[in-house]
Formats: structure tokens, C-alpha cells, sequence
RNA sequence: GCCCUUGUAGCUCAAUUGGCAGAGCAGCGGACUCUUAAUCCGAAGGUUGAAGGUUCGAUUCCUUCCGGGGGCACCA
């Protein structure tokens, strides 16, 4: 990519475009102007002045006097008479700027501000003739000089790698991708009210673990100077967030970034934000319920208008039947790697290296190459087997499963759950056959961590827990297909 | 890592079969007192991602590299 940017040491030559901006910066300092002043009390954001005014006729007139601030945004001269769009978070301004009202002075001074330029603005509202809101200009103040000019006004930003590298300069130009990052914070605070107000405490547990655990992921690892020791970036918050309902906190939840390397695709950044909770007397049934009602009142919150219907109860399928519907074969049927292999090859199905998977991984594959991309609508799938669900009760009823369900929507999985396993004995053997499952070639089973089963050993009352992608929850609630539209900053190459 | 695709002015996009690299916006100079993608006149703006090759001639064809997008692999 060509860049004009330059780095140290080294002579770029300007462009046109920033010499020109850097000229009017000089001018404004000559003119005893401070082109970055510290503050600008009093600012009306733009979208109260239209409420307060919605009703106006055109042509109609108001004493109602405002400051506003924002983004010049485009301008329209007119001689002696110009309008310019200001923008700011909460929407845009139309401004009036009549050379009567300002003086030849100021009214050149307006004019030779840039699209891009900070200004504050003091003015009165009056409707246009053809029924604009406008603020009809009394006094300018330059709050910060743009020294680059900003995106097309009308086009926007369309190069998608500067849109995720440039982020600040999609915001400028791009309307809905402000409205998306606010619809994403909205989602965010939604999720969080919903908890704190059933009782849920948000606790911070470490990025920073000397042992990963609580999901099947291949970590980050990085390296403490002082301790001269590794840790590990948290794949996700589960043993410890699990340890605080040892400890007796009952419900806690906490949402945050979790951490795993591994490819990117269009549901998958390397960091992403989960939120987990832990509900101490529950059961997954509890956490199901919960999360419906959760995703229902997000969907809410945010004024979702999709085809997606998160209205309460989802429907709910049993992981064993659906992947028998989807393939035809009974995977319980079928309980050692190579004879299930087997069976799905004579079912007439293939799957990449499918004589080399270990029966858990092949389970998993076979749910989220012929079952997921098919659940559209918010679908729980219900008990899943053992030995894909190392932290989760035995089912109650069916043997070989275990209380765990996932649910999924647009084709992606978007939360996780179980009746937590509070056996530390019975979880103990599950650690240890995940080391086996290790041995056997499996990348991403699970370390034996001891402390956590002495955790349970203290005892866990039975306990309800649940895992929620915010991201994709995001992308749910905005109709986004890829997650790097949902993530500020996504990961890119450099 | 593999396959497909893509990269042209600050931004948004053109460029016929390989034949002088163009437009709109923004910017610059000028006109204009209700415009709103304002309009009109004028002048400017380019190492076509980088390097190499084929050719009289390459934005166009070939090779390699870099970045983006999509897919596969990987990945709940």
C-alpha cells in the first residue's frame, strides 16, 4: 500500500491536500486563533436540538438559542449566504451562515474551515423554507484543525481493509457504522442490566493464567519478565469463575475478552468478548431459560427487525437426533472412532481426515458440517455426549449424555451451557481422559488442572452455567455477516 | 498453509482487442442570500500496491512478493 505517512528519519513529501490544511493551520495561529483550544462548555448535542424542535413549520422562526459542536461535514456556498452540515454522535445539523449576521470577518473565517474540522457553534434554530432544521450561525469557534482530509461526504469509506485499519475514519464517514457500535454498546449494557438485576455479581478474574482451561482452543502464550515464567492468554473464564461459586458468590457473571489461536473466518477473531455466568442451584434448564429470556430482551433493547424470532422458547432438538435426521447415522450406536468413521462413510458422508479423528472429534464435526449451517432460527441443542463436554454433568436420565446444550441462530453457535459437573472425582477422570484424547493427537483437549478440582473438592453447590459470544450476538442483532464488522478492531495482517 | 479474487488521484469509481490513464466528490481560483450529493466557470491533482518479464508499446498478458475479500484447512 502506498501511504503518505512516511516513518522516522525518513523525508516524505507532502501532499497538496495536507499542505493546504497545514497553511490555514498556520494562518489561524497568525491570526492569534488557538486551532486546538482545551475546552467547549456547553454543548447541546445535536440530536436534543431536533427533538426539542421536531414540530417546526417551514420558514418558521424561533428565539431558541443553542451550541452545538461537531464534524463539518459538507458545505454549501452561496456568496454571501452558505450552509454547511455539522455532525455529531447523536446526528446532524444543518448551519446557516449569512454574511449580514457574522461580518466579513467571520464569515471568511468560516469559510475557510475545512470538511473534517472540530467547530463549536453558537446560533439560533429556525426552520428552512424547504422545512430544514437549521441554526442560523452567530459564532464560530475552530476546537480542532483536521490537518487530513475526510472520507467522500456522500460515498462514505468503502475500502473494506482501511475501514478495519482506519476505524476512526469509517465512523467519520459512515453513519451506519456509528449506529452499529452504538447498537453494539446498547447490546452490551442490555446483557449486563439483565444479569445485575437478577442478582448476578460481575467479578474480573485473570487474563493472564498459567494454565488455560474451561473450552476446547489452542492458547495465546506470552512471557512475565520479573517472575521469568509463561503464562497463558485465558481461553476462557469457566474454572475460575466456577471457583468463585466455591468460594460462595452464587451468581456471578463476567464479560470480557477471551483469547484463542486459531484461524480467522467470518465468526471467528482471535480476541473476541464472552460473557460467562454461573448460577449457584440451577441446572442447564435454568440456564436455557435465562438465556432466552436475555437474547429476547436484547433483541428488544436494540429494536431488532430481522427474520430471526428470539420470542421465547426456542426450539429445542436433541443433539443425538439431530445429527442422526441430518445424516442418517446414530452416533451412540456407534462409540469408537473408526466404527463411527465407518458408519458416516456408509451413510454417505466424507469428512476431511475422517479415519484419523478421535471419536469426540468427530461428533463435533459432524454437528458443525451437517447440523449448525442449518439452524436459522434460535435453536437450543439439547445433551450433548461425555466426551465432547469435560465440565458438564452426567444427564440425569440418559445415559452417556450429559446436561449440556448449545445454542445456536443464522447458522452460527452463539451460546454454551451445562448443569455444571460438581463431582471433583468424576471430574478428575474427565481430565484424565482428555490427556489421553491428547496423547491420541487432539491439540485442543484439555490440561489437567488440579487446583480447580480441589476447588470442587470444597465442595460446589449444584450450579447452572453458561457461555454467550457477544460478538456474535452482536452480529445476530445487526444482521452483519462478519464478525470484523462487529469488532472495532479486528485482527490484520500487518 | 492451499485455491479463487482484488489493489487505478485524498475519497468513490471508469478505462473497448495490449495503443496518449479519465470522471464525480474533496481541494485550489472565481460567480451566486433558502441550499441540502447545491449549481456554474477555470486551473490543478497519477511511479495504476511493489519488483521483474513478454512486447514497438502493459492499468490490461506472465512470474514473484505485499495487503484486502471469499473459500478450504484450521477453528465450537
Amino acid at each position: 500500500m502506498s501511504d503518505d505517512t512516511g516513518t522516522a528519519g525518513e523525508a516524505v513529501p507532502e501532499h497538496e491536500l495536507l499542505a493546504v490544511r497545514r497553511g490555514k493551520l498556520d494562518r489561524l495561529r497568525a491570526d492569534g486563533i488557538d486551532p486546538f483550544p482545551h475546552a467547549f462548555p456547553g454543548v447541546t448535542p445535536i440530536g436534543e436540538v431536533r427533538a426539542a424542535h421536531a414540530g417546526l413549520e417551514a420558514g418558521a422562526e424561533t428565539e431558541a438559542r443553542y451550541r452545538i459542536a461537531g464534524r463539518l461535514h459538507a458545505r454549501r456556498g452561496q456568496g454571501k449566504m452558505a450552509f454547511l452540515d455539522l455532525d455529531d454522535r447523536s446526528g446532524r445539523l444543518q448551519l446557516q451562515a449569512r454574511r449580514d449576521v457574522l461580518g466579513e470577518e467571520v464569515m471568511d473565517r468560516l469559510l475557510d474551515l475545512d470538511l473534517g474540522d472540530l467547530v463549536g457553534i453558537d446560533g439560533v434554530v429556525f426552520m428552512s423554507r424547504r422545512g430544514e432544521l437549521s441554526l442560523r450561525v452567530e459564532a464560530v469557534t475552530v476546537l480542532a484543525k483536521s490537518l487530513r482530509p475526510p472520507p467522500d461526504k456522500h460515498h462514505g469509506l468503502q475500502d473494506v481493509e482501511q475501514r478495519f485499519r482506519r476505524r476512526e475514519l469509517d465512523l467519520i464517514g459512515n453513519a451506519d457504522t456509528r449506529a452499529l457500535f452504538m447498537t453494539r454498546a446498547k447490546v452490551i449494557s442490555t446483557v449486563r442490566r439483565q444479569l445485575d438485576d437478577a442478582g448476578f455479581v460481575e467479578v474480573e478474574t485473570p487474563i493472564l493464567q498459567p494454565l488455560y482451561g474451561g473450552a476446547m482452543a489452542r492458547p495465546f502464550t506470552t512471557h512475565h519478565n520479573a517472575l521469568d515464567r509463561d503464562f497463558y492468554l485465558r481461553i476462557a473464564t469457566e474454572l475460575y469463575l466456577k471457583r468463585l461459586v466455591v468460594g460462595g458468590l452464587e451468581r456471578v457473571y463476567e464479560l470480557g475478552k477471551d483469547f484463542r489461536n486459531e484461524g480467522v473466518s467470518f465468526k471467528h477473531n482471535p480476541e473476541f468478548t464472552m460473557l460467562e455466568w454461573y448460577e449457584a442451584y440451577a441446572d442447564y434448564e435454568d440456564a436455557a431459560g435465562r438465556l432466552e429470556s436475555i437474547v429476547h430482551a436484547v433483541s428488544v433493547a436494540v429494536g431488532y427487525e430481522g427474520d430471526l424470532d428470539f420470542g421465547p422458547p426456542w426450539r429445542r432438538v436433541s443433539f443425538v437426533e439431530a445429527i442422526q435426521e441430518a445424516t442418517g447415522v446414530d452416533i451412540m450406536a456407534h462409540p469408537e472412532g473408526a466404527d463411527l468413521a465407518v458408519a458416516v462413510r456408509a451413510a454417505g458422508h466424507e469428512l476431511k481426515g475422517m479415519d484419523e479423528l478421535t471419536w469426540p472429534q468427530l461428533v463435533d464435526d459432524l454437528l458443525s458440517k451437517f447440523v449448525e449451517p442449518n439452524l436459522e432460527q434460535p435453536t437450543i441443542v439439547m445433551d450433548y455426549p461425555v466426551a465432547i463436554s469435560p465440565f458438564a454433568k452426567a444427564h440425569r436420565s440418559k445415559p452417556g449424555l450429559t446436561e449440556r446444550f448449545e445454542a445456536f441462530a443464522a447458522g452460527m453457535e452463539i451460546a454454551n451451557a451445562f448443569t455444571e459437573l460438581n463431582d471433583p472425582d468424576v471430574q478428575r477422570e474427565r481430565f484424565e481422559a482428555q490427556v489421553r484424547f491428547s496423547e491420541a493427537g487432539d491439540e485442543e483437549a484439555q490440561p489437567y488442572d488440579e487446583v480447580f478440582v480441589q476447588a470442587l473438592e470444597q465442595g460446589m453447590p449444584p450450579t447452572g452455567g453458561l457461555g454467550l459470544g457477544i460478538d456474535r450476538l452482536v452480529m445476530l442483532m445487526t444482521g452483519t455477516r462478519s464478525i470484523r464488522e462487529v469488532v472495532l478492531f479486528p485482527a490484520m495482517r500487518d
